[in-house]
DNA sequence: TCTGGGGTCCTAGGACCC
DNA sequence: TCTGGGGTCCTAGGACCC
């Protein structure tokens, strides 16, 4: 048996708040009552809440419009995303100095796996190492940040909610279970709902049986949970209740997908409108893929209708593609197929690429010019389609995005 | 004053190939 | 003439996370 693993998680604690009071202390910074999150006279919901609006009974991922009636003394900004991921890099940054494997999660949350660096840090219990990290991010960047440590990752994540400190308790920003505490640690303090991957379905599907905290499910065996719920969430489900998890932390892997959507501010049943989005959007995405340096052999577009039912298509071509000619014209095409399908007012339509491949990797002679079969009709893209899309980004990079304009159906004016 | 945006992962069926 | 599976890729939908 190997020694156990010393996994920690890091949560910058009220984030987007944090950092909105960060680079405005005179506006936010002195707002008690500060709400986070949507654009002004959009349909946003809230990102971060500050501790005095939730007294209130505000929540994250709540609709600003229900917050502000339910706190209408509060004052709600829309986040400052620059800034977020300048200070998410930032904390980032100072993590790596106390372990080289450090795993975003999110832009507020890290996995930081301190195996090995026992004698580094003279065989200190995981929580003082812990405790160190947390002076060290607070002094360099003036955030706050929460720490959650154990043997695997399902620990660690749940372990943080313990640390957080709130007004009127004595926590201290570090909670650690200690190895061979796991299975005690889910039993006596940890509800169903609380474990990542048991959303508001499986909530659903556990209460009919009656399961709701982590005690209500350990007396069943693993073949009467797989008959309730699959044999894969069955066993799955099993294993995280004894406080089973992966322990492995490897840094970043590649992006699999990027995609961009937008709400509109009212439900939209204009062809035109629509159109003109959904070419917007791919543009963008377009842009963000050579961005990134990659390529994309799938296109999606979703559409969102009124009663929040979901439609999507997507094409898969053979040769990836990166300009904003083939991403557009493969997105356009697939709108119409879903408004063939279906021509209902939308509230949201969104566009989206994977199937991603390192643009560098593209070599002479790998690549046909020429065009070839993807069914027909289908775009292929050229050379020359490469070039504008690589020219317009140096325009954009110089004048900003209104620099150049491309409208459906239309040659980009350049 | 109803319900964001950027992602990941899983499932299931059909096509296609060996 | 009848009868196979397994593996992979693609598409659509859905759950879930922060």
């Amino acid at each position: 048996m190997s020694d156990p693993r010393r996994i920690l998680l890091a949560d910058a604690d009220q984030f987007f708040v944090a950092v909105a009071r960060l680079v405005d202390p005179e506006g936010a910074g002195k707002t008690p009552m500060l709400i986070v999150g949507g654009r002004p006279g959009s349909r946003g919901v809230v990102c971060s809440a500050s501790y005095e609006t939730r007294v209130f009974g505000v929540r994250s991922g709540m609709p600003i419009a229900r917050a502000l009636k339910l706190c209408p003394q509060a004052t709600s900004i829309p986040v400052p995303r620059g800034a977020c991921s300048k200070m998410s890099r930032a904390i980032r940054t100072v993590l790596e100095q106390f372990t080289p494997v450090v795993r975003g999660a999110s832009i507020d949350e890290w996995y930081l796996d301190l195996t090995g660096t026992e004698a580094l840090y003279h065989h200190e219990a995981l929580a003082v190492t812990a405790a160190r990290i947390r002076a060290a991010v607070l002094d360099a960047t003036g955030l706050s940040v929460s720490f959650g440590g154990g043997t695997n990752r399902l620990i660690a994540k749940l372990a943080v909610e313990f640390g957080k400190m709130k007004p009127g308790t004595d926590r201290t920003g570090v909670f650690v279970v200690e190895p061979g505490q796991e299975a005690a640690f889910m039993k006596e303090r940890v509800a169903l709902a609380d474990i990542p991957g048991i959303g508001p379905r499986f909530q659903q599907a556990l209460a009919v049986r009656e399961l709701v905290s982590v005690a209500d499910v350990l007396p069943h065996d693993v073949g009467a949970l797989e008959r309730w719920f699959g044999s894969r969430a069955g066993q799955w489900l099993w294993r995280r209740a004894r406080g089973v998890g992966d322990a492995t932390v490897t840094v970043r892997e590649p992006a699999k997908s990027i995609s961009h959507e937008d709400t509109f501010r009212r439900d939209v049943s204009n062809e035109a409108a629509i159109q003109r989005e959904v070419a917007g959007l791919a543009a963008k995405t377009g842009a963000d893929l050579r961005d990134h340096r990659l390529m994309a052999r799938t296109v999606t577009v979703k559409l969102k209708y009124t009663d929040f039912s979901i439609r999507s298509a997507s094409r898969t071509v053979k040769e990836a593609i990166e300009s904003d000619r083939a991403v557009t014209d493969l997105a356009m095409a697939l709108l119409a197929h879903l408004r063939r399908r279906r021509r209902a007012p939308i509230r949201l339509a969104g566009v989206g690429v994977s199937g991603l491949a390192d643009a560098a990797d593209r070599q002479a002679g790998l690549f046909d010019e020429s065009p070839s079969t993807n069914g027909g009709a289908s775009p292929v893209e050229s050379l020359r389609d490469r070039r504008l899309s690589r020219a317009v980004d140096v325009i954009r990079g110089k004048f900003g995005d209104g620099a150049v304009q491309r409208g459906p159906g239309r040659d980009p004016a350049v």
